[in-house]
DNA sequence: TAGTCTGTTAGACA
DNA sequence: CTGTCTAACAGACT
């Protein structure tokens, strides 16, 4: 489950976890999981209470007293609650009641920062987009501007949160050519497409909070219509699904429900 | 076995 | 300005 509503899922368990505790111990695996900010100021942070744990776009982070812990899981990182603080891939593990919460991340794309100041200082998440939630249809057709569509709402500035899968499920869901350009779109569009983000987001959130956010891959079972099911027939009129690539990313696509 | 693909982001370049 | 590609990294798959 991708994107901003497995980094949803993932704080909601945090919440569970954590949220009012601090840590008994902390062990870290890898040392270069933390790329700002000193390990052991870390250690200190994680072991005073947690107040909040937040979420803006894919960015997730801790609250404490007088400082916040940024978590990006990029591709593949994860935080999942264990019996044993060294799993496969782990990267940090803190101690909390009698589980590990750990930082796992095979491919070590994701990282850990800590913020001393204020979020709202923090660049990465200042210059995000709004979430999808907060936005209209007419919003969203001015912050797009003349770009390629998926180009666009691919760049966090213009929406947080939304991936490559969110785009190519969405698009097949209203109809959109996975090159659609912002004047293929009329005005009721925009809405439908700014609805059609927050359902997809919502439903992920509803359907997939677990313990564990499963990436999808060829052995797991794969939750979507067209992601990652090219030559598989078209869910609505049975033509394969043909893939392409659009902003250097795969898009699936039915040619004859998009376009 | 070797080559190809991958959920993100930042930055280089045309 | 827009759009495309690559690096960062490493595992899974063909």
């Amino acid at each position: 489950m991708p994107e901003l509503g497995e980094v949803e899922i993932s704080r909601q368990n945090l919440v569970r976890w954590w949220q009012g505790k601090g840590a008994t111990e902390v062990l870290t695996h890898d040392p270069e999981v933390l790329t700002r900010g000193e390990l052991n100021r870390l250690e200190s942070v994680l072991t005073s209470r947690c107040e909040a744990v937040c979420r803006r776009g894919k960015y997730l982070w801790a609250e404490f007293a007088d400082a916040n812990v940024v978590f990006h899981y990029r591709m593949t990182g994860k935080i999942t609650r264990e019996p044993e603080p060294e799993p496969r891939f782990a990267r940090l593990a803190w101690r909390v009641d009698d589980a590990w919460l750990v930082f796992k991340d095979s491919r070590r794309l994701g990282h850990i920062e800590i913020v001393e100041s204020d979020m709202s200082e923090y660049p990465p998440v200042a210059k995000l987009g709004p979430e999808p939630h907060d936005l209209t249809g007419e919003q969203l057709r001015d912050r797009v501007g003349a770009r390629t569509l998926k180009h666009a709402l691919l760049d966090q500035r213009v929406v947080a949160g939304v991936g490559n899968i969110a785009i190519t499920e969405v698009f097949f869901e209203l109809g959109i050519a996975p090159d659609a350009h912002a004047q293929d779109l009329d005005g009721s569009d925009w809405e439908i497409l700014a609805r059609g983000l927050v359902d997809f987001f919502d439903r992920v959130v509803a359907e997939h909070a677990a313990d564990e956010i499963e990436y999808v891959n060829t052995t797991s079972h794969n939750p979507f219509k067209v992601y990652r099911r090219e030559g598989e027939p078209c869910p609505v009129c049975e033509t394969p699904i043909r893939r392409t690539r659009v902003a250097s990313r795969s898009s699936y696509f039915c040619e004859k429900c998009q376009r």
